[in-house]
DNA sequence: TGTACATCAGTGAACGCGCGTTCACTGATGTAC
DNA sequence: TGTACATCAGTGAACGCGCGTTCACTGATGTAC
């Protein structure tokens, strides 16, 4: 514990910290940037040196809190990296409701409007693994091309609901570690029923995400930036 | 428009319609009861003879709305009710999304953990109405008594994560009148999943809701007055 | 039908509070020579 | 290695604000006789 410095360091990061903690604490909007400066042990002005705003802040800890969501996906997928396709992304989508359970307020944050904060990236986003997992599975022959496309949001959209409906409180599981054994059930009930879809070719109109368009952007960009 | 009264009338549901109104124009928390009560033309003192404070009525407000999502429901069950069990489930479903999707913030609001009063009936609860239908699913043989139990939050999981993603803007369809045929999509392929279980008995533990929860009190307190 | 009176549902002023943000400032750090 | 100076990252006082809630009050309504 070195003394207090005039000059903090991280004072970005330990602003995000002590707003985490209070998230945690109180709720995604039960604190103020007064008390997240308190708790740094600094003036409540020297947070404007780092966030234009209080709701500058808000955003910035919401990437930073979804991407670590990407980031326990990703772990979980790779853990599981001796099991075939499907049992892989059932880990993952686990791991995406274990995650929201640990930190049901933080979770509310990443999840509500602050979220979208379109100047910053968050990586790996919960999107994509599933996605990466889905044309895992597509290749392993285990989902038809035709109910490849846009799949990824139905699957996405179930272990949300999952998530949301226990974090929020609408929904309780006895004990509360049935939650691994109805998300996998959700989950591979909808891969079930993709899988056995006989939709026509071009049924499933493009969906996006945030993150998807921020995505294709920045590949008009490289392309502009080549040209 | 009779002249203004002392005496209000509905002063109550007036306060209630305000609060929806000021959720819809500045999201679930932007607004304070003093803007509420002046929207009503009302001193804000007037309100604590109706609330006992500002988040009793947030509550009530809540569980109003989650009734009229229940009613919405309901309805386009009725409206279907040429068709099967499992197209009614389907049109029930994608109401759920289209309320979702008409007023975002209100839904915000129903789906937050205000929603949680556990003094207050939600009547018709949209778990009810998607669990009526199941077991028409199941009456008709379409779903097996293995898969019945519990199958309700795998389906209503599958329908509140559409309708989070979409309005918490995670994820766009584009066009719009796209929710639909997703909403389908998802339900479609939960409902054959849940069909083609084939799970030992007694696999999905107890999963409750506060609403069902509240249900089961009420039966044990008419038992009670019964004996 | 009229009157006395209790109850109900409003008023309006006041309370203490903590908020986000701005501002002129200053101490610490980094850089050029 | 030492010095001058620009820049960076803090301080602390102050701003105006609207909030939820309390309180003593009063006008309107309903009821008993």
């Amino acid at each position: 514990m070195g003394k207090r410095r005039y000059h903090h360091g991280d004072l970005r990061g330990a602003l995000l910290d002590a707003a985490e903690e209070l998230v945690r604490e109180r709720g995604p909007a039960g604190w103020s940037l007064r008390e997240a400066s308190a708790r740094v042990g600094v003036s409540p002005s020297a947070a404007y040196h780092h966030f234009s705003s209080r709701d500058a802040l808000v955003r910035a800890l919401s990437v930073r809190v979804l991407a670590r969501l990407g980031e326990r996906m990703a772990e979980a997928d790779a853990a599981a990296w001796r099991d075939d396709a499907r049992r892989r992304l059932v880990a993952a989508c686990r791991a995406y409701v274990r995650w929201a359970l640990d930190d049901p307020a933080v979770a509310r944050l990443a999840f509500g409007a602050a979220a979208r904060d379109p100047g910053t990236a968050v990586h790996p986003h919960p999107h994509d693994v599933i996605d990466a997992e889905l044309d895992r599975l597509a290749e392993a022959g285990e989902l038809s091309a035709a109910a490849r496309p846009a799949a990824e949001f139905a699957v996405w959209a179930a272990v949300h609901g999952v998530a949301t409906l226990l974090t929020d409180g609408l929904m309780a599981l006895d004990p509360p570690q049935a939650a691994d054994l109805q998300t996998e059930r959700v989950v591979q009930a909808v891969l079930t029923g993709l899988t056995r879809e006989t939709a026509p070719p071009g049924t499933w109109p493009a969906a996006r995400s945030t993150h998807t368009e921020r995505r294709a952007a920045r590949a008009r960009e490289r392309g502009r930036g080549e040209a």
